[in-house]
DNA sequence: AAAATGCAAATTGTGTACAATAAAAAAATA
DNA sequence: TATTTTTTTATTGTACACAATTTGCATTTT
């Protein structure tokens, strides 16, 4: 036995993490210990310490002598959510178009790719997670070590948020898609002029875009949210 | 043997962190798991679960094969700090006053009685972790899950960054002590009048009063940092 | 003498057994 | 029958033993 449980460590780590971003384990699920221990092959003191580096990172709870589940989603925290979100990613953009290294735009425009691939072929769950690594990116870029806790937080629940509308239910949803896709080309597009202004008010933009959706989903039937009140999108 | 393992626990965890905030542990110190797991009459499974979690908050960074560490702090740290703290701290404090609950406003209250005691007669590893607690309950009023983890991030290292200044050396900085003392106080009427704008705008007078005194200790000699140009402290 | 190689000691990671706690079920009481 | 108490079962937390990796040191080699 050589490096194998290494490996299924991580293979663990990243298969709840998708799982949670993809809603496969949905917001209150409870983790048992036990099934995922034989699972992956791992025993309890290796997979306890996955469930630990996951709470730190927001994708789990832990609870007392009862165990993990999934960070909960509530119309609470969609609040909390719209509040810190534009603030976050502006900051995030900024300074990604400040310090992007040539490997980094590298992977940006390699994980755009897929993600364009995703949007022609893919399921809901591929969007959702290419989408994510695309901005995963970008934080990777701005390189700053006391923001990317709460972006990476705030990622978590944007990717769960997202899974509700990556599978365009009508064609407004559609477009939106390839909008979010053409502001991805753009972002690149920025962040490789180190165009600091415009990388920030791109964010805005694209938030605004993710805002609409995601209003659009929730509220359907027109119900009235408190949702703040932001500058909507500059005009194309 | 009933839950005297689980005392041991956190108090190993309180214990580590109080060391690392006051500098007791200096950033980059490594973390031996034999002697501490001795010292706590603690085996190593749990002592390595709390590791994990003080990763996951931001006090240590874990490296495969090669235990803990105290979270490192360079310059480069230093100028992510100068561009994060006054965006977050000036969020935080906007929604604590807008969310804090009485229970709350009296937990601020005392916090602030336990600071002023520590300007008065303690070491500054007292004023800094006072100080950290008052902002501490900052951020649990202002209740926000995607903002929290960056704060919480950032008071570690202002706790660290201030423990180098919170033993005055001149009168500088026993006045500039006294002046923050005051905006505590300030911030306190600030948030039990729900008032947001004034809390915002405290929140960058307070850490504009925490930069100076940062620039001060960080560049004695009156090097030149590249520390960012926000607007500096409103007039009294 | 400097660099490279191999060995020994120390440190970290995992597996498993057992203790403690919480949840569920069964029995007892009103 | 409803409620409380007790017993059973399942799950979580800790301790220790062993495996694997890294580190420091001595030796060899150029």
């Amino acid at each position: 036995m050589k490096d194998a449980a290494r490996l299924r460590k991580s293979e663990l780590c990243e298969h709840l993490k998708t799982s949670i971003l993809t809603l496969a384990l949905g917001p209150g699920t409870d983790l048992d210990e036990a099934s995922l221990s034989e699972e992956f092959a791992l025993s309890r003191t290796p997979l306890r310490e996955v469930f630990r580096q996951l709470a730190g990172e927001g994708y789990v709870e832990l609870r007392e002598n009862r165990g993990a589940r999934v960070s909960g989603m509530s119309y609470t925290t969609l609040r909390d959510f719209f509040l810190a979100a534009p603030m976050i990613y502006g900051a995030i953009l900024q300074l990604a178009a400040k310090n992007a290294t040539p490997a980094q735009i590298d992977q940006l425009k390699q994980a755009q790719e897929v993600f364009k691939a995703a949007l022609r072929s893919g399921s809901g769950a591929d969007r959702a997670m290419a989408n994510n690594q695309f901005h995963e990116v970008t934080g990777e870029m701005a390189d700053n070590v006391y923001l990317l806790p709460s972006f990476r937080r705030l990622l978590i629940d944007h990717a769960r948020i997202g899974m509700t509308f990556y599978r365009p239910q009508d064609a407004t949803m559609v477009e939106n898609l390839s909008e979010a896709s053409a502001q991805h080309d753009a972002i690149i597009t920025a962040i490789e002029a180190g165009d600091e202004a415009a990388a920030s008010q791109l964010a805005i933009d694209h938030w605004n875009l993710s805002r609409d959706q995601i209003e659009l989903f929730v509220m359907p039937d027109g119900l009235d949210l408190p949702l703040g009140s932001m500058a909507r999108k500059t005009p194309a």
